[in-house]
DNA sequence: GCTCCCACTTGATGCAGATCAACTTTCGCA
DNA sequence: TGCGAAAGTTGATCTGCATCAAGTGGGAGC
């Protein structure tokens, strides 16, 4: 890991993309900027351990996050997977307390890394910022939500005809798409072995996905947005 | 139900108590309670549908709520249950939009209900309001994603045991506790079906829990703790 | 172009929990 | 107190996915 860089220029317009930054004028993104330094970290480093005391919140500049809870038997569950623009453990800004799950780089990574108790006194009387950031919680808040719903209602091939819809580019009826990362971080992302991941791909096969190493097209869009319903335990 | 009725002073009292208002001084909680209105529900009655224009966040004082989303196959898959004190829907102040769940009534429940407008114009300008909102919504996110992580990892047996640990009276070595609501809803709020939760409670028994319809009875609180690792995947 | 390694695939098996069905208990209510 | 409906339990079966194990393929490096 490389620590506490300064912000080049060049980040802070990456910075300026996400949803953190969204609705913020001039001055205050300056403010919240100025809580940030840069951290790099290779392929498997982990940023923090679950349980450590929180001293930063993150944002994702390039590569990949992983976020994980500890279960027994020293088994991990993922939580969520973090792409460029999205921030995590935000949720210790207002109270503070230690990290409730690890956080591990699953590519060569650049972040930005925030002080909590900078962000924490920034928010006492700047009503954007924090306004900001609950924004952000909001949306983990929802993608959480749909992450358990899909969970405890989806199958697998369910669950990644839905990835697919959503991360697609449409072309006419048909589509395309080229996956971001490894099968294996998509398979952690959806809550499966890799293996089920795998035979959920080749019985999307039958529905017009073509999945050749981490590219993927589709014939008919429509087709596979019935997957929901054919796959479903109540089938004709 | 019955629908916008002013807050009484036992009602006051009741959400001064709440997470929501927890570091308000007195200034801003009256500023908090004037966006609200008091609503009833009987059992089985509908807050607010998936999909609605969302209006209102909600507060429960008595009674339950069950947050849920929809499937495909009219199947609904339970998101939370909300017990008094809890708020939800809050996500929505930021940005508005559409409620991304349904909310039902679990028995006969009072609610506050927050205008979402109103409370988004107090907190361009006060801060601790839009702090204290923060902090409602970082619970629900640890606390969601503490479902998706139990989920995703433990046994039902083990999920059972962890709620039992987590909510009941200790004595000594043991415990007891009386459940808040029916089975069926613990079993919703677990992720399980109705016969699931009977099963795990059964196959604690031998774990020291003697269940009579809502009371529940621990013989060793040490015992329950190591349910995790005897239930777990690699046991001896 | 060849080879090694790692990601991925495919097959076989086992298990947790859903579902369906039948029975028992509990509880609301007269 | 007793009735009826709802809630809960128990058993049998089925399904989806994890796991284990053995292959296959493709990209990085020589």
């Amino acid at each position: 890991m490389t620590t506490g860089l300064k912000l080049s220029n060049v980040h802070k317009a990456m910075l300026g993309e996400t949803i953190l930054f969204s609705g913020l004028n001039r001055d205050e993104r300056n403010a919240l900027l100025a809580c940030a330094t840069i951290v790099r970290y290779q392929m498997h480093n982990i940023l923090f351990h679950q349980g450590e005391r929180g001293e930063y919140f993150y944002c994702v500049l390039t590569g990949f996050a992983r976020l994980y809870r500890l279960g027994g038997d020293n088994q991990e569950g993922d939580i969520r997977i973090c792409e460029p623009g999205d921030s995590f453990a935000e949720c210790l800004v207002t109270d503070g307390g230690d990290y409730r799950y690890g956080a591990q780089a699953m590519e060569h990574s650049i972040l930005a890394r925030f002080n909590l108790e900078q962000v924490r006194a920034l928010i006492e009387h700047r009503p954007h910022i924090g306004i900001a950031i609950m924004r952000s919680l909001s949306q983990h808040l929802l993608s959480t939500i749909d992450c358990l719903a899909s969970d405890r209602m989806q199958t697998a091939p369910q669950r990644v005809a839905t990835y697919l819809l959503t991360h697609c580019k449409q072309e006419g009826l048909a589509a395309k798409m080229r996956l971001p990362f490894q099968k294996s971080l998509l398979a952690r992302k959806l809550g499966l072995a890799p293996e089920a991941l795998s035979r959920a791909f080749s019985s999307l096969r039958a529905a017009g996905v073509t999945v050749s190493g981490r590219s993927i097209e589709i014939s008919n869009l429509n087709v596979l947005k019935t997957i929901p319903a054919i796959t479903s335990r109540h089938a004709p």
